[in-house]
DNA sequence: TGAGTTATGTAGCGTTCGCTAAATAACTTC
DNA sequence: GAAGTTATTTAGCGAACGCTACATAACTCA
């Protein structure tokens, strides 16, 4: 054990858990229980250390989780993905919406988004400020995408998509099932597809 | 002032304060602020009252909670006034959605729903076991009304229904206008036509 | 080996939360 | 008036929150 802090010159005590296991557990954590509901004692409780060594790694729970939420956007669900030139945006939308009826129900306990949930509480939560952050770029990203092909209703096409979205990290974590989301996608893709050929 | 309480037979110290007034104060703040965020010290300051006077009235902030959102769920957008017999399931929805979109955003410190948007705190939440309660006997409600012309899909009818009030209402959070909503309701619209014009 | 550095364990700070016990004030009924 | 009832004010409880000061332990470098 301990090979995570056997960094060549690393001075003084060295950790004696591994920050980017921590990481991991702690975005299942706050993917389970949501930002405000997960506290720093469940959090140590779970990683087997003390609140010191939580704070002398990590700083605070706004920065742990900013650091969880950033890796999360990176690796869930990438737009790049979707998005590719060699077919109708309408089906890069589809798909984006399908793959997130599946996301959003693959884990019972984890279920939804963890970036949309944590955008539902009070204006001043810290949780709240970080995710908007994050969701906001990941908004414009995808209105960039869209403009790509329909420039026209772009804005309007990305509003769709995003209001879906956060309605189906919504019913999942209100136990609808992945078969459930996976029909309002399609049904929310026949909007889509008028309103972009529409367009045309 | 103090009418409120001359109710004939009365005994006992009389109220200093109308406990219906108190409930739409209430709506208003919890509207604003949501269930958690909403402390008891910012509830009695808006009411010019002490701890002890708010519960002696209303027991605890869940109970007040609970009829505050018993009132909303009765007075805004009733389904019986949208879903009537003399036009076409589709043009039913298509009010109700486009309703919500202009309600969700006609004040701007009272975004989104009430209702939606206490559901969307965590499974223990005690404003979200209310707020679930209530949101369930309407969705069962919106299902009969769908399933009265078209039994075949009115359950995924109702999952996007739900699914779109649920986004709108985070959107309307965000910051999404009016407009925004309404356009996005119109594609909704369109795609529910399908699935509905689809199963005749 | 000593100095410097970093992480750990212990213990608890200060704040906010929902809520309440106890005394008192204001009313109705007898 | 006296007795009974109910709402008020005052004051603060107990628990949970995020977070931290402090002493100590474990390492690297000179």
């Amino acid at each position: 054990m301990t090979d995570h802090l056997l960094s060549k010159g690393a001075r003084g005590r060295p950790r004696q858990f591994d920050p980017d296991a921590a990481l991991i557990t702690g975005r299942a954590l706050f993917h389970t229980h949501g930002y405000a509901a997960l506290g720093i004692a469940a959090i140590t409780e779970a990683l087997g250390i003390r609140p010191a060594s939580f704070y002398a790694a990590f700083g605070s729970k706004a920065a742990y989780f900013e650091r969880i939420a950033e890796a999360y956007v990176a690796e869930v669900m990438p737009l790049e993905t979707f998005f590719r030139d060699d077919r109708p945006i309408v089906d890069s939308i589809a798909e984006l919406l399908g793959e997130a009826a599946r996301r959003y129900t693959a884990f019972k306990d984890q279920a939804g988004c963890l970036i949309l949930e944590a955008l539902r509480a009070h204006r001043g939560d810290e949780g709240r400020c970080i995710a908007l952050r994050i969701a906001q770029i990941r908004r414009e990203k995808l209105q960039a995408f869209i403009a790509r092909s329909a420039p026209a209703v772009a804005l309007i096409a990305t509003e769709v998509v995003t209001v879906t979205m956060a309605g189906m990290s919504a019913a999942a974590r209100d136990g609808v099932s992945c078969a459930g989301l996976e029909q309002v996608a399609a049904v929310a893709t026949v909007g889509l597809r008028s309103l972009i050929e529409g367009s045309a």
